[in-house]
DNA sequence: CTTGCAATGACTGAT
DNA sequence: TCATTGCAAG
């Protein structure tokens, strides 16, 4: 390993990125195009400071993965020494204000042992709410609440807030659920009742927390008297305000971010975060970083060539002095199956040509089921490879059993835990008497535990057979919550799965599934085992710490040495920041890539561009794109088109390179047979078929809104995300509500208060 | 209360 | 295709 620490660390950098290190003092904003050191400069800015004498307590540093933080401070311990570095707090936005809200939960009204709800635990609670209010949970399905739920939070809406704000109320409404409201307020109480924070409570929260208690805010405003942000393109307004109280007195915020990798818009994330920052600092300084270290000339020019397509962006010119390199390699297949051993076909041949490692290629999608062609084709010929995403390991059905138990004996109001595992292994407490339990806690105002754990105070029509079950259940938990801080982790985690039975049960199963269940539960004992060794000589590790972010954990924290030299499946979202030699992209089709879903206006349109321009700049030396006539969906064949996004890409950059097919047996060496641009065939299919819901230039269905106080029944109109449509109905006078058939869509009601309507006739 | 089978609907993306 | 849900019978 080098040592960086006898280096002079700032001689490597270009002269651009030595200026964004060395401005240390005051706002600063570092556009950093893909490959051009970005990380770099977060981590040299880091130990330049202090070797300026900053002291390492006072730098906050908040990255987009636990892994990067982690990657970071090692980078920078070897600079400047690991004691030093291992006092800079770094990490995500949830990890990091996660354990802060712990240190100050009372003054929210929080246990310190609050539970952080995952995705699966709050759209479980949403649905129980739904069923309790006698809701449809087709109308108001789980996911789709969530959603709603969480931008709300995202932008700092409370239920209070959310029923108080008209314009939400009356989307609502529109849009047939107009009962949203009752349920996010049932939500937001179950989940304080419970001693729950969801993923974007713990940021909501924080704000709370800075807003209501001006010590806490002051303190931490005078603790991180440094404050650096990466991925700055990717903050939601609920992190963009907590950065900016945080860095309100010192003013020394330095973000970095890079407009055209703005990929988390699903998840409330906010361009405008980056392109205001000079209105909320308008002294800052702004560093361009344009030079790109990674790619060839070709992947470089290419990926300008498609971003150029989008109309919201800062100009920037990133290039590079590298070598030209090959063209971007396009191939079509028949179908997905056919892709998955093209792909791992060439795979082979470029291991074998360019002597390359496995761990030098990834394949890069946009949906994960897409994986499973790939997984197979690559197990055929027996290349080793890690796929990322997906079902995480903390997030297996065994795994979160076990964990639920953990999380009961630290918190046991915890209502989704107690819900897991209350009958799981069966014990006879089955579905109708845990509702009674729901109903009396609803009644009498207390948590689901309050109820089981009180019942001379908190009387419930059970019958007394289950009531006894129950009480059985209520003394095994609290028994484990005695032991919580008196034993260490390991020991009291070997205890818990022993007596709740859970063990036992994996272990009678004997199918290959129960198997290797049985296994997880041995990793993550032994995980556990491996976390009470290391805490520092005279300290326990307790259970409850092993649990505090346990919820926050992705597969890509957790990476192992046997993972080093394999192939990289994952999509395209979780290979940002990542790089790689080979880079395949596949499934480039219409409705998969751009997905369906976004083809409705262009800013989304526009974000998958820009996804595809990161997939585009994982690449260092070659990419590949690929794409299927036809593939598997919902077990049903459909034919698909090459996506929009290929054509984007200027054709100089381009080779095709297309597998011949029909009765031939064998295909040549690899399956592949080449042609040079100037082939007769046309490159693309025409897309006449292609729905036109909306394409790129946003004139199709641009209205001119008419005047529409005397809307008729009968009308033809056009909507602006709907197209033309037919009124077919109006409520007041004068009218207030419409309905209106659109072919497309159906009907829908539309408040004209709102809705931008043309009459056409 | 549990089990087993038939019917159903889901595929963006992830802290 | 796969996982979850609903329903009938034990």
């Amino acid at each position: 390993m080098i040592n960086f620490a006898d280096m002079d660390y700032l001689s490597t950098l270009n002269a651009e990125q030595l200026a964004a290190v060395k401005n240390t003092e005051g706002p600063t904003m570092v556009i950093a195009g893909a490959g051009s050191g970005k990380t770099r400069v977060l981590t040299y800015r880091i130990a330049h400071l202090i070797r300026n004498g900053i002291d390492a307590f006072n730098i906050l540093a908040l990255t987009f993965t636990n892994k990067a933080a982690r990657e970071m401070k090692n980078r920078i311990g070897q600079i400047i020494g690991d004691s030093e570095a291992k006092n800079v707090t770094m990490g995500t936005f949830h990890s990091v204000f996660a354990r802060i809200l712990r240190n100050h939960s009372q003054k929210l009204g929080y246990p310190s042992n609050f539970t952080i709800y995952d995705t699966q635990d709050s759209k479980s609670l949403l649905k129980a709410i739904i069923k309790e209010l006698n809701l449809d949970d087709k109308t108001y399905k789980p996911a789709l609440v969530y959603g709603r739920i969480s931008s709300a939070k995202n932008n700092l809406i409370s239920a209070a807030g959310y029923e108080a704000n008209t314009d939400i109320i009356a989307e609502d409404r529109m849009s047939a659920k107009p009962r949203l409201f009752e349920i996010y307020k049932a939500y937001e109480k179950r989940c304080f009742m419970a001693g729950a924070m969801d993923f974007d409570d713990l940021l909501f929260k924080t704000n709370v927390l800075l807003r209501d208690h001006p010590d806490v805010l002051h303190y931490y405003q005078h603790k991180f008297k440094y404050i650096l942000v990466d991925e700055y393109q990717d903050t939601n307004y609920s992190q963009y305000l907590i950065v900016k109280k945080l860095a309100a007195v010192y003013m020394n915020l330095c973000v970095v971010g890079d407009d055209a990798q703005s990929i988390y818009s699903f998840r409330g994330a906010n361009i405008e975060n980056i392109l205001n920052f000079k209105n909320d600092y308008p002294d800052y300084k702004v560093f361009k970083l344009e030079q790109n270290y990674r790619s060839t000339k070709n992947i470089v020019e290419a990926a300008n060539s498609v971003i150029a397509k989008n109309k919201d962006q800062i100009q920037k010119t990133v290039w590079t002095d590298n070598v030209e390199g090959n063209r971007i390699k396009v191939v079509r297949t028949l179908t997905d199956n056919e892709e998955g051993k093209v792909v791992t076909n060439l795979i082979y041949e470029t291991k074998q040509n360019e002597q390359a490692n496995n761990s030098d290629f990834a394949i890069l999608y946009r949906t994960n089921a897409q994986s499973r062609s790939f997984e197979e084709a690559l197990r055929k010929i027996n290349l080793p490879y890690k796929i990322y995403g997906g079902l995480s390991f903390y997030q297996r059905k065994e795994i979160k059993d076990l964990i639920a138990y953990f999380r009961l004996a630290a918190n046991p109001n915890d209502e989704e835990a107690l819900k897991r595992v209350i009958n799981y292994p069966k014990r006879g407490i089955g579905e109708s008497s845990f509702e009674k339990v729901i109903i009396a806690a609803n009644h009498y105002a207390v948590s689901l535990w309050d109820v089981i754990s009180k019942p001379g105070e908190y009387p419930t029509d059970i019958p007394s057979g289950a009531m006894n079950k129950i009480s059985a259940f209520v003394t095994t938990i609290e028994s484990y919550q005695v032991q919580l801080n008196k034993i260490d982790a390991f020991e009291l985690a070997q205890t818990i799965s022993k007596s709740s039975g859970i063990l036992k049960e994996l272990y009678d199963d004997k199918s290959p599934e129960g198997v290797s269940r049985y296994e997880n539960i041995q990793a993550l004992l032994a995980g556990i085992k491996e976390f009470t060794e290391n805490v520092g000589e005279n300290e326990v590790g307790y259970l409850s710490d092993f649990m505090i972010d346990v919820a926050l954990l992705t597969d890509a924290d957790n990476e192992k040495d046997e993972n080093k030299d394999k192939i990289s499946l994952m999509t395209i979202h979780a290979s940002k920041g990542l790089e790689f030699p080979f880079v395949y992209v596949v499934g480039l089709e219409e409705n998969l890539f751009p997905s369906q879903m976004a083809l409705h206006s262009r800013p989304e349109l526009e974000e998958e561009r820009r996804l595809f321009y990161v997939a585009l700049t994982r690449a260092e030396k070659q990419a590949t794109l690929t794409y299927a006539t036809s593939r598997y969906r919902y077990g049903n064949v459909i034919t698909s088109e090459p996506s929009r996004f290929i054509e984007e890409i200027d054709e100089m950059h381009l080779e095709v390179a297309n597998p011949t097919r029909g009765s031939g047996v064998s295909l040549n060496q690899y399956g592949l047979e080449r042609r040079i641009n100037k082939t007769k065939e046309p490159l693309f299919t025409t897309r006449k078929n292609l729905k036109k819901i909306v394409t790129e230039n946003d004139e199709v269905n641009e209205i001119t809104p008419s005047d529409l106080t005397d809307i008729k029944v009968g009308y033809n109109v056009k909507h602006e995300r709907y197209g033309k449509g037919k009124v077919v109905g109006l409520e007041g006078t004068p009218p207030m509500k419409a309905t209106v058939f659109f072919p497309q869509v159906g009907n829908k009601q539309l408040l004209l208060k709102f809705a931008k309507l043309e009459i056409l006739d």
